[in-house]
DNA sequence: AAAGAACATGGGAACGTTACAAAAATTCAT
DNA sequence: ATGAATTTTTGTAACGTTCCCATGTTCTTT
């Protein structure tokens, strides 16, 4: 099926392409009864203008890039709906790629998203700083970025929106600690990772203030997965640390730990509450419900697409750093009933 | 910056750009010496084609829109896994977007990805027949279209990959048997998925095989989210029916329902074991893990994504109905241990 | 040595759109 | 009525690439 083009309907209307133009983008050079009679012929003929010629003539290809470190979790997806809510609407598509909390593959997804001509990248980091290069020097060939929730730990020329991670975190620690709680694990992300030292300062500080800091309940996970979350519990009984809650740097480790945890004939909360930050669908869908801190994703989504949309218009707009409100809901995992 | 085109090449080569096309794309009519300092300056000024003027030349973009209800579970992810792994080595775009189980989204979303121009849709069907005008129209205008999993009631002119619901469906059941159950409720999927009723059927035969079909047994889902899944277990319990066990039309269903048959204090699997199909990571997210059929998404996606690309270059090529297998994954759900 | 074959390169149009300059048509003021 | 001012329309180049045709080289073959 061949596409209709402004040729098509100029050669039926018997006028110019240029006037047929005119009239589909309003312009003021033109009789309305022209244009009428062009708007017309293309809603009758179902026209619509070509996305690539457009993309040729003004160097913008209308793509933006977006790199994740996973899809798995719902994160992502609820970031991916915002970004979606406002640039749909303009005519940008998006391209996920995923990184798989792998360096590597980041830098590949970057360069591949070179490669497809996207007008701007936004991006959650797998690591502070493997792919700094990379991104300095998208940045220096003109394709601007945007990180949010995990930013990078140099000073890039890029905005950011993620959430106060030190204070969320104290947030979800004096809950605890108003729970009865006073042996807190601290379930610490992996040092690649810019936040866990964040959210790890913001538990420190907590902990210290009511005298309950103690470094032996602060026990790093390898990783962001399930798995690393079974295999931190597992050195925590191991160890035989001695403690009546946990708060994990992520859902997955929380999750993760909690299983083995339960597996261990070790009940939820009775013996032991568990707490999480960056809350997603998968904190409702386990039994108990978990406790997170949860950052407004979609929001974290929109505001990241209109942040990139400000770089593209003008390449020299500010750098913004948006810090968005994240809220802590309480769920049965820290409350016995 | 601004970006490097063959013509600038071939100003700096002192050549036509005719000869530097000639020597990019590999032609034989070309000196091997002219073909290496081509590829020596297109290297050094890191020349890359403008996928906007193939887009333009050839009227492919080179970009397949894939269409899917949610992207809350890992599901669709894994899909989208396999369809990037072999469509990005190939130049392709992926552009994804979300039904919400809402066919009048999915409606939108494909006359979005047809604005878009995207040479084919790779889709996962939130309803069995609600759109069939719009994908006849697609088809029409020549836009291939390929199902996966959840596919249309009507006979569409489209390939389709999926697995055969009734066997493994049976399949469960026979292990639920086989575990010693004999009061297994069949958590039915919405009547507007044509797989519920194939794997209602696969679970009916089998029951009357061993003469313990009872209609009572099967309870109709209102649509596929957690909180349908609780409401179905909540109602088995006021209707007070007499179970051991539950295979659930998907993970999303078994899990809701679980959660709530643990808020009610029964056991998992002690008092009821359960299981489910379509499983993906969230079926050992939680706790028990949960016994399922999974197919294979990855290959699915994949499957799909060769499809899609075999109607692409030929219009006419054979809509394909592939079987994918899937595998019976026996996890703690439905053994004691 | 000459003619033809094989090879290497250049020129230009085309894909669909818009923007600018130029031309044509219309309106206006005197 | 007539030139000037204004409105409307047209022609054309350009975005980056490829591909066909034409032209110019070099190499065979007799």
């Amino acid at each position: 099926m061949k596409r209709i083009t402004i040729k098509d309907l100029a050669r039926h209307l018997l006028l110019s392409t240029s006037t047929v133009s005119r009239a589909l983008v309003n312009d003021q050079h033109i009789h309305p009864e022209t244009r009428a009679k062009v708007l017309e012929a293309a809603r009758k003929f179902g026209y619509k203008r070509n996305p690539a010629a457009l993309n040729l003539k003004y160097g913008l290809s209308k793509n933006i890039g977006l790199v994740v470190p996973e899809m798995v979790t719902p994160f992502s997806s609820k970031v991916l709906r915002g970004i979606q809510n406002i640039l749909y609407p303009l005519g940008y598509r998006i391209i996920i790629t995923e990184s798989d909390e792998d360096p590597h593959r980041e830098r590949e997804n970057l360069l591949l998203l070179e490669e497809f001509n996207v007008d701007g990248i936004i991006i959650n980091l797998c690591d502070k700083k493997q792919n700094q290069e990379v991104h300095q020097q998208l940045l220096e060939r003109g394709i601007p970025l945007v990180f949010f929730d995990r930013i990078p730990s140099g000073a890039l020329e890029a905005p950011q929106v993620r959430v106060d991670d030190a204070k969320h975190a104290a947030a979800m620690v004096e809950h605890l600690i108003a729970t009865g709680k006073k042996r807190i694990v601290h379930l610490k992300g992996p040092d690649n990772v810019l936040n866990s030292e964040e959210r790890a300062g913001g538990y420190i500080g907590v902990m210290k203030k009511y005298g309950l800091y103690d470094p032996g309940l602060v026990i790093e996970a390898g990783g962001l997965s399930f798995d690393d979350g079974r295999k931190a519990a597992e050195l925590l009984l191991k160890k035989a640390v001695d403690f009546d809650s946990l708060f994990a740097f992520t859902d997955t480790l929380a999750i993760g730990a909690m299983n083995f945890l339960l597996e261990k004939q070790i009940l939820i909360p009775r013996d032991v509450s568990v707490s999480s930050f960056s809350g997603t669908e998968l904190a409702t869908m386990i039994y108990p419900q978990l406790t997170s801190v949860e950052p407004p994703l979609m929001r974290m989504g929109e505001m990241a697409a209109n942040l990139i949309l400000a770089k593209i218009e003008d390449i020299g707009a500010e750098n913004k750093v948006v810090f968005l409100d994240a809220e802590l809901k309480v769920r049965s995992s820290t409350q016995d009933k």
